[in-house]
DNA sequence: CCCTTGCGTAAGCACGTGCTTACAAAGCTA
DNA sequence: TAGCTTTGTAAGCACGTGCTTACGCAAGGG
């Protein structure tokens, strides 16, 4: 039958590559792709680097992996209209360390991974765009999405990375409250010109 | 008097160091700070990469200088009230070739080069924010500063680096009029709370 | 004319990276 | 027990990085 695995699970390839996966989805959120080295992530799973070339093949190929278990997390479990405030909350609160906010905090932080790297990225961004898109009925409802979702990633790289004052340290109520009633203005149709049309 | 160079300029040390210091600008704008190579920075002058070395002591070091000359640049030659569009349109626009919009290109792409390299980093922002902070009137106007500057980084960020559509390429003009007249809101004194307060 | 001074260069060092390989050992089948 | 496959490991390779060192060579004064 199944193998019969007893329980003290040494040798056990599915549960290895389990951990591997973990462990690699924890390190990108936290460092990004760059900065998150094989043999940190083989470390942290408590296994040899070798393996993680035998279940993935590559750093890319893994970090692919992640990217798409990580995307459907958060926006699968919360309607669209809690988006907006709930990804700029996980952004806010916590660094990315639990599973729901480490889409955006991945994205975050391995955004200038260049080339093939920004595929991945784009398709993370995609999915909370075309979600955040919905809520508006303006015609260029896809650009205000975009435009909403860029200043979500902005704070988040100010707060976390740059660590700008006093943002970094600020109240994320405070801070959300300015955003969302700025957001809302702009997805619900704002005056589309200014100066031009 | 001053040594008569005669004009072949071949062995004038001080011209090597302004044309490392050029050089280096334009590749940390391109590319930010790690992956503009000292190598390449070199190559770029047409010098030997040992004479950065010489100069400058560090890459860090010789990034500090770079920084230190680009923030002012813009910085003083944009009235205040101009100074947002003026830094949205030279993100939007060319990707950081000119020397005026340098600044911002080089922090957003060299945001994540952790540590040290993030201290230069906030340097700049502080100087964009403080101008920022002074157009509005809000008690928490430095906040609202900082989430101004986090918005025009997050769309740099979303163009350049993620290349997300349809933002990417979107008129320049429209998403001008769009985040303009959003912060404008923002900085002239949004209601300060939505749910709480 | 030598010889000190300072600019410029080629070569290399030490280290961190992603990835590979040769090998040990566990577990199953016979 | 013998043999085969699967899982794990240690060692190392190739390469790119920031940085250093030993040297060539122009220039100018005694």
């Amino acid at each position: 039958m199944g193998t019969t695995v007893s329980e003290g699970q040494r040798r056990d390839a599915r549960n290895t590559r389990r951990r591997l996966l973990e462990a690699a989805a924890a390190l990108f959120a936290e460092r990004g792709y760059e900065r998150a080295t094989v043999r940190d992530i083989a470390d942290r799973a408590g296994v040899n680097q070798a393996l993680l070339f035998r279940y993935f093949g590559s750093k890319r190929a893994l970090f692919g992996e992640v990217i798409a278990h990580n995307g459907e997390e958060q926006l699968r479990t919360t309607p669209p209209h809690e988006l907006l405030e709930a990804a700029l909350r996980g952004l806010l609160g916590h660094g990315g360390r639990e599973p729901d906010s480490r889409a955006l905090a991945t994205l975050l932080r391995s955004v200038d991974s260049g080339d093939e790297i920004g595929t991945a990225v784009r398709a993370i961004s995609d999915d909370y765009a075309r979600v955040l898109a919905s809520l508006s009925s303006a015609d260029n409802h896809e650009l205000r999405a975009d435009l909403a979702l860029s200043w979500l990633l902005g704070i988040g790289m100010m707060r976390v990375l740059v660590g700008k004052e006093p943002l970094a340290d600020a109240d994320p109520d405070e801070v959300c409250a300015l955003v969302t009633s700025a957001l809302g203005a702009l997805l619900d149709g704002l005056p589309a010109a200014d100066g031009r049309r």
